[in-house]
DNA sequence: CTAAACTGTAACAAATTTTATTACAATAAA
DNA sequence: TTTATTGTAATAAAATTTGTTACAGTTTAG
């Protein structure tokens, strides 16, 4: 359940938000994540979708962040890219007849929200700003 | 990247916690599971190296937990599975001529390396006694 | 007003990771 | 001494992730 898709729209984000007042295209993102340039458009979609970054079409279009950096959490960015439970699961239905099998999906699945919540918590006390002014 | 490890690991450990002073042996866990025997007996050499369980080889034989269930931490379970980092990373290196580029995989370490010990801190609460006492 | 530089999107291909399978030697109890 | 079991390797299959190609649609710059 692990992809690279939180790194990648950390590094879309921090990009934005280094040059305000520009457009960024997906090549020149690309270049610097050194990644497919469809690959950035379709995270660009998924972070438009969340309200994150706002994009214009057309010659010399590209994508911009959709509010100041201090108003997005990177809470907002994990669950914008969340897509499974974070402590895993496995995917075959355990055995019903057992008494473990029968339950463990649900005991974990809670187990797996108090967890995420934990994290979120941590992770929404950083915005895009503070993490930003770490780079120079 | 999330795969199923942790879970099946919760589920072979709480099998043998509901079976004290018996030994029980992969097919019959794969069989509550739901997987493959040999993918039972990979995870329990893991739990086995970090001291979670132990085994019997020959014929009756099988595993057991190797402490008491009451000292088994959940957060000792997320360690013996764990391998990438939490918040997941891009392959690729980043363009070193970007100044964004350059530090971001040090910056997300850094990062995911907090969100996990907030995470690590939460699992810690919890023993596997008390997980299993969930099912009933 | 039209060519150029973009985004949006689909379709498909390649690579990687995860899960499953088969096979069999080693071990130990029945 | 047969049988049930673990340990382990090798390989295959399935699933997921990442990359590529292609092109229609949009907008601006010249």
């Amino acid at each position: 359940m692990n992809n690279g898709r939180f790194s990648i729209s950390m590094h879309i984000l921090t990009l934005l938000e280094k040059s305000p007042n520009e457009v960024l295209s997906s090549d020149y993102l690309a270049g610097s994540i050194n990644i497919n340039p469809v690959l950035v458009r379709k995270e660009i979609i998924n972070l438009r979708k969340h309200g994150l970054v706002a994009s214009k079409e057309g010659k010399s279009g590209g994508s911009y962040l959709a509010r100041p950096a201090k108003e997005i959490l990177l809470s907002d960015v994990y669950e914008a890219v969340r897509q499974n439970s974070i402590l895993g699961q496995n995917k075959n239905k355990p055995n019903p007849k057992c008494i473990v099998g029968k339950q463990i999906d649900e005991h974990l699945n809670n187990l797996s929200n108090e967890v995420e919540d934990a994290m979120i918590k941590k992770l929404s006390k950083t915005t895009l700003a503070d993490f930003s002014k770490k780079f120079n």
